[in-house]
RNA sequence: GGGCGCGUAGCCUAGCUUGGAUAGGGCAUCGGGUUCCUAACCCGGGGGUCGAGGGUUCAAAUCCCUCCGCGCCCGCCA
């Protein structure tokens, strides 16, 4: 039991309680922290491949909050599965085969003066022109959908439109608008630093031959049965799927195929190149991961992916996130919000800086916060969106993160040795609030590894508040650069808590400041 | 009705997978701190039937059962 780091072990009650070698930690915790540098906490990338899937909102308008937490905890998990050394690729499946985007293109397709009256109306106001290309081309959008109810002839427009896609042979405009309204979306998620490897396209897999290859084999699956209309399904009672018919269907009576079948190419395809498949999904898509799982194995595919379920986040009176009910909080709206009352805050405060400092920062602490807030929350947690909590920049928050890592820098650059070498005696560090500091900083790498086997991506949120909060007791309780013999060493400490709470920050993807 | 998820101080939340020591934080509240390395900070106080009940165990917020409340889903939609 003992050995280089454990100085005794002691038996106390049920507990056996091991005494470190305060000297040895110390020197083992910086030295890593310091020599690793951006690399510390994280594993050689080696091994398996992964896959996570997230976000693949529906390209028909701008983001709300709601869809926001899918791309966070997303973007997330993949930086951190990266992290503990594995190599991953993210994708964002595009559904341009749905109702949904044909919607779009149904609407689009008619000159404006040629709109339904109820449509026209509720897109009527200022100057649609300098809007980002997803709050005005998914402008007409809840209208369109409110009217299709009402109008069966659009609905049957509609229908016509989906069956020629189905065959190949999409409206001149379609997969057009879907990427110019999905290039919008992508603009407002890239101020929250997430980014995608790759855009699955929906109709791809119909393109490529992939969906009549599994439509064949599901044909010959154990449960497979044909409807008298003619209809495809799988007899599912032996997977206690709750379907009142008790039936999947996967391939219509007109022979078109469904979403579902669809994703099984799409995972098909993942698992031919993807040791970990994961996708992150809200909680009103259980449902539909338990019938991929069951159509996978019916298939003969003994994969199924893992998910990763988080719930809805809801308005204060209640419900989910709606675009037609009006009660969304737009993701541009709110990040409009966090900045300039990041704005306003550094302003407060700093008088020295140029315009242009103010604006980036303002930017970084806005985007920050809006990560923070909705990352620290375990996913399987329902959220309830409020302003007044999401802009909190003070206490468990991302720029309360951010400034300690700022006044980390700060004294850093202040000591003259910003870039190190850091030399440091670990007889030096012997003060309290040194060494709980020093024990959050070795926790790091076991952060990484837990929160990637666990997907529990909200532990890195909880690590990064530990140990600015502990830095910041540490800075008020000892000096760094006004002290003696120990100028040095606490120097070092400061140094190896800049790198670690900027590696931490790296994996929650928000911007690490030198100043702010 | 069935399936799945959630329930921890006034509010928000960690811990639950792998059961262990006085259940950690944050907001709010009350009281303090700035001639000194960034006060978006720090120190201190008050505030808890871990939804309820039962069970397993030397030991339960954690595992099992029942119940209650809330959410989601149960389409030849996506």
């Amino acid at each position: 039991m003992v050995g280089p780091l454990v100085r005794s072990a002691t038996a106390k009650g049920a507990y056996v309680n091991f005494r470190l070698d305060s000297a040895a930690f110390v020197s083992a915790t910086l030295t890593a922290a310091l020599e690793r540098g951006s690399e510390y906490g994280h594993r050689p990338v080696a091994g398996p491949m992964a896959s996570v899937e997230h976000t693949s909102a529906n390209p028909t308008g701008p983001f709300h909050i709601g869809r926001v937490r899918n791309a966070i905890i997303g973007d997330t998990l993949a930086r951190v599965l990266r992290a503990a050394g594995t190599p991953t690729t993210t994708q964002y499946y595009v559904d341009d085969m749905g109702r949904q985007a044909t919607m779009i293109t149904w609407i689009w397709s008619k000159a404006s003066s040629e709109w339904p009256e109820p449509i026209r109306r509720a897109v009527e106001g200022p100057a649609l022109t300098d809007e980002k290309p997803d709050a005005r081309l998914g402008r007409p959008y809840p209208a369109v959908s409110a009217y299709l109810k009402e109008d069966g002839t659009a609905r049957e427009e509609v229908a016509e439109l989906i069956r020629q896609i189905e065959l190949g042979t999409p409206p001149s405009r379609h997969r057009e608008l879907a990427q110019e309204i999905l290039g919008g979306m992508l603009e407002s998620l890239a101020r929250l630093h997430i980014r995608f490897d790759e855009f699955v396209w929906e109709s791809d897999f119909l393109r490529d031959g992939s969906v009549e290859r599994v439509l064949e084999r599901l044909h010959h699956a154990p449960h497979a049965v044909r409807e008298e209309n003619g209809a495809w399904a799988i007899d599912a009672s032996g997977y206690g799927l709750p379907q009142e018919s008790g039936r999947v269907v996967f391939q219509r009576a007109d022979g078109t195929s469904l979403y579902v079948l669809r994703d099984v190419a799409f995972h098909l395809a993942k698992f031919s190149r993807f040791e970990r498949v994961v996708d992150v999904l809200g909680q009103d898509h259980r449902l539909h991961a338990r019938t991929l799982d069951a159509l996978l194995h019916e298939y003969g595919e003994p994969r199924v992916p893992t998910y990763l379920i988080y719930q809805d986040i809801t308005v204060p009176e209640g419900g989910r996130m709606s675009t037609r009910g009006g009660s969304a909080v737009w993701l541009d709206q709110l990040l409009t919000e966090a900045v300039s009352r990041a704005r306003r805050e550094v302003l407060a405060r700093r008088e020295d800086l140029v315009e242009s400092d103010v604006d980036r920062i303002a930017e970084a602490v806005g985007a920050g916060a809006i990560r923070f807030h909705i990352v620290r929350v375990a996913p399987e947690k329902p959220v309830v969106f409020r302003w007044e909590d999401a802009l909190s920049f003070e206490g468990r928050s991302g720029p309360f993160v951010q400034y300690s890592y700022a006044r980390a820098a700060s004294v850093l650059r202040k000591s003259g040795s910003d870039q190190g070498p850091f030399a440091f005696d670990p007889a030096k560090l012997t003060d309290a609030e040194e060494l709980a500091l020093i024990r959050i900083v070795a926790r790091f790498p076991r952060v990484v590894a837990d929160a990637a086997r666990t997907m529990h991506v909200q532990s890195l949120a909880g690590f990064a508040h530990d140990l600015a909060d502990q830095f910041n007791r540490f800075y008020h309780a000892v000096p760094v650069l006004r002290s003696g013999e120990e100028r040095a060493s606490r120097i070092a400490l400061v140094a190896a808590v800049r790198q670690t709470l900027g590696n931490a920050l790296e994996l929650l993807g928000i911007p690490r400041l030198e100043t702010m």
